[in-house]
DNA sequence: TGGGATTTGTTCGTATGTATT
DNA sequence: GAATACATACGAACAAATCCC
């Protein structure tokens, strides 16, 4: 019962967001050993886990030298940007107009705690962040758009991490509200432009800027995202 | 030295060609027994090219009931073709203008060999049409694009086994060469245009059609009939 | 240059869960 | 409804490659 079959899932998901949520930065080796001892599982499970993160791109595998967080180059970082951008305005054209009442709510309600994380808890305000547009792709009843929007996010967030200085990955909350309204207006054009200036401020006051480099122990960060 | 380590890669990459071509269609069960036989490899690596192709989407897995030859769905479909639509606009709009007359020769010789299958080999042809879109995003020089790219194309090939007819899923090689033109007169809004109603026609011609069976719950399915 | 330690790549056995008769 | 057949999920152990001293 408490096992099921979604294993391989949990880590996954678990190194997911300590990559996310820069527990473990661009470059960390991840050992399968050290993983697998620390979440209680098989070196099995931790490399099914692994490979599913490297067909998202969040983690590069080197032969028979294991897997590292990957560290996208500044060009990567760009046209991954470029293409959450072009999935970002799919999906507004088809939000524009469509909201029900209830779907609105629930996305004001969701900036309303980006709000109050902002400026206080960084980690939490990045996560928030994706979210929102996660949550947007989810409105349009489309898994493939989900799909996609979701792992865009993630290596978002991993860019990020690698370009961005603190404090300047952080989607502006107002302009997350000013696109809400756009929705609702129910002008798909205008909301598109809208993504498209948002996301490519949030590029741009990223990808201005020469790599960071920051490099720490690995082994007992893992423990925090172990149970989430 | 004949084994190397692509072991896996190899797998995956013999059945991502099996279902791109068609040899196996969607619904098939891949039982990781038959497939590790058959290739003369353990069920261990067979396992992770699933998975794999699992986060590539051209397999779903079934708790504890094995995996299949993804089906997508009509909406999923249309999701598929306009999340790759985006994504050749990307790529035609870097590429217009910047071609050398040695990439041009190596598109046009590759349109040459879609001529000669045409109308003769239908599988032979599928992939060399798919190939041409991966070669365009190849000559951005971006990986990013290209592995988006080279997902997206592998998908939508599954998209038209589902719900294309015979005969209906070419690329037009006229269209192909058009785009090289447009590309080459540097004109990227134009070329990114022409690729919309160039993979906008494929689309239609298989989606225009009504799934071959119906995805409703069978609850819905069946008030069809009851007041009938 | 070489040998030992560490880590990955792979195999295979067992347990568990699902479908079928 | 129970038993059987079958396929997967997971884990322990072995072999090969790499790194470090």
């Amino acid at each position: 019962m408490s096992d099921e079959n979604g294993s391989t899932q949990q880590i996954a998901d678990a190194l997911r967001r300590a990559i996310i949520e820069q527990g473990i930065g661009p470059g960390t080796r991840l050992p399968e050993d050290t993983i697998g001892e620390r979440f209680g599982v098989s070196r099995t499970v931790v490399r099914s886990a692994l490979t599913e993160l490297v067909a998202e791109g969040l983690v590069e595998r080197r032969r028979n030298r294991g897997a590292i967080v990957a560290e996208p180059s500044w060009n990567e970082a760009r046209d991954t940007f470029d293409v959450r951008i072009a999935v970002e305005e799919i999906v507004v054209k088809r939000l524009a107009g469509t909201l029900t009442e209830d779907q609105v709510a629930e996305l004001r309600a969701h900036v309303s705690r980006e709000e109050k994380a902002a400026n206080k808890d960084e980690v939490h305000s990045i996560r928030l962040a994706g979210e929102f547009h996660t949550m947007l792709a989810q409105l349009t009843g489309s898994e493939v758009l989900t799909k996609h929007m979701r792992e865009l996010v993630s290596r978002c967030c991993l860019v990020l991490a690698v370009f961005a200085r603190p404090h300047s990955s952080e989607c502006g909350v107002s302009e997350h509200r000013a696109l809400i309204d756009l929705l609702v207006a129910g002008d798909g054009e205008r909301a598109a432009a809208a993504m498209h200036n948002h996301l490519g401020d949030v590029a741009e006051r990223a990808l201005i800027l020469p790599p960071k480099r920051d490099e720490r122990p690995i082994g007992d960060i893992l423990s925090d995202y172990a149970s989430g």
